[in-house]
DNA sequence: GTTCGTGCAAAAAATTTGCACCGGA
DNA sequence: TCCGGTGCAAATTTTTTGCACGAAC
């Protein structure tokens, strides 16, 4: 069983990736940002170590291959809230509501299937999204 | 303004994607069960095409990179359903729910985000995932 | 001093593009 | 016939791997 060490390069990526926790976060995007500071190759070994771990989540881009990742910081959400993801701009936006207890205890009832509350995901398009839209329609 | 041609790939594909729709199709799965039908650079451009029409939805995989595809048959669904998603084995489950309504209500009219109510999805782990993790406990 | 983590370079895998040809309308 | 779609090969992009070195414990 081998331990894992603290490294300066595992701290500077989850800080930056707490810190942006909304941004729409690819690899290319991290690493243009931290370059200086870690590695490429790093990059995907930390972050598909955090994926593993479930700290990280991973979320498919639409219309363009690859994804981008997200931060979930469980421990400091919360509970009772989802995510609503936008469809054009991929921008995350937390919601609360108690209903989705309702629904999470229907689901768990009725298909046995244990719902983990922190990975609830509506699609949709958010407000700037959609006043673009309306521009553009013009 | 060009206008989309029938073509027999085109049939191949949507038609395997129908009938595969609670699989977990990569594009590696797709291209090896029908590699002697259509090749490899025009799954790309179908998948891609019908990824843009909504009618696939692109799906990560977990502890991966790369992700899946599945197809939506929007027509065929019957309405105020969501999708479970196993963070394990990433098998669809459909469910039924009339609160979804409400949810969809609150955020749209709280946070101004228009939902795609096709797109709402819970991660957790189906019934057959979680037999076998209390198995392997054992 | 061990052992794990990092960064580079190289390899492998995944995806896109250019182009000639095929086939639907 | 006309023009979009296909398939191959090549180019590009993305991700992983091997290995030597540096750093945590």
């Amino acid at each position: 069983m081998k331990k894992e060490r603290k490294t300066e390069q595992k701290e500077i990526l989850v800080k930056y990736l707490k810190e942006n926790a909304n941004e729409h976060l690819t690899i290319q995007k991290i690493h243009g940002d931290l370059q200086d500071e870690i590695g490429l190759t790093t990059i995907y070994r930390i972050i598909n170590s955090l994926i593993e771990k479930g700290i990280v989540t991973k979320i498919p881009l639409e219309n363009k291959q690859g994804c981008c990742y997200r931060y979930n910081s469980k421990s400091e959400q919360c509970h009772n809230h989802y995510h609503l993801i936008c469809e054009k701009c991929n921008n995350l936006v937390h919601f609360e509501s108690d209903e989705i207890k309702k629904i999470s205890k229907q689901a768990e009832e009725n298909e046995e299937f244990q719902i983990d509350n922190d990975r609830i995901v509506f699609y949709g398009v958010c407000k700037n999204c959609k006043n673009k839209e309306e521009k553009d329609d013009k």
